[in-house]
DNA sequence: CACCAGGCAAGTA
DNA sequence: TACTTGCATGGT
């Protein structure tokens, strides 16, 4: 499983090259995306942060001084936006209770407990925490996605019923503990996902793994 | 028209 | 515990 995945990593990489990501400025506007992609199409996304953006709303102050009805209003296009306002404003709540609104704060408590902190915040599950911890906090956390587990499947690495804990833990048992790597091996799959990977028209038989 | 997107929580039995 | 459903816009 080492071999492959790493295997699979290097094929990735010399076919599609780097995906720079998080396609964000700042580490707030990762975590504000992270909790807006949620089932959702990025360019939706980033047409609601373009809202935030225009009203110059892309700061914990500001933000939190906003009502959800004026924030459902403005990330509209993200889809789901009355319940991701909501989510949004939780996730705000706990920055300001725990760590006064400080991101500096929050990447000072130690990774396993900030998860799991992370994970009680209604609206953050397992996917958005560790997209928050690796690509806002560049912490070491694997970051596991619908493609991923997917990919793994068609691949027959995994089985249906594999957890996401448990898929995780292939990747950062079985990887060099590393930000960079960590951060380019899950795009790259999300990269592979859209391009070969998809639900109902998968292409297989022309896969860049193959 | 149908299908899907970088999930998650709440409801049901 | 194990399934199912609601949430919603915008692109293909």
């Amino acid at each position: 499983m080492r071999a492959q995945l790493k295997t699979i990593y290097e094929k990735l990489y010399s076919h599609f090259g780097p995906q720079h990501w998080w396609p964000a400025s700042t580490a707030f506007e990762v975590m504000l995306g992270a909790i807006l992609t949620q089932n959702t199409n990025w360019s939706n996304v980033e047409k609601a942060i373009d809202n935030l953006k225009k009203h110059k709303l892309l700061k914990p102050h500001k933000l939190k001084n906003l009502s959800a009805k004026k924030l459902a209003a403005l990330i509209r296009p993200a889809g789901y936006y009355n319940i991701k306002a909501k989510r949004l404003k939780n996730f705000l709540d706990f920055l300001f209770g725990n760590f006064k609104g400080s991101l500096k704060a929050m990447t000072l408590k130690n990774t396993p407990a900030l998860r799991q902190e992370l994970l009680s915040v209604n609206g953050v599950g397992p996917e958005t925490a560790d997209s928050i911890l690796l690509y806002a906090l560049k912490k070491p956390i694997f970051v596991i996605d619908a493609y991923t587990k997917r990919i793994l499947l068609r691949h027959n690495l995994i089985e249906e019923d594999t957890g996401y804990t448990e898929i995780q833990d292939l990747f950062m048992q079985n990887l060099k503990r590393s930000v960079r790597l960590f951060n380019e091996y899950h795009a790259l799959l999300v990269k592979l996902g859209k391009d070969y990977c998809l639900k109902n028209k998968p292409k297989c038989e022309i896969c860049p793994l193959k």
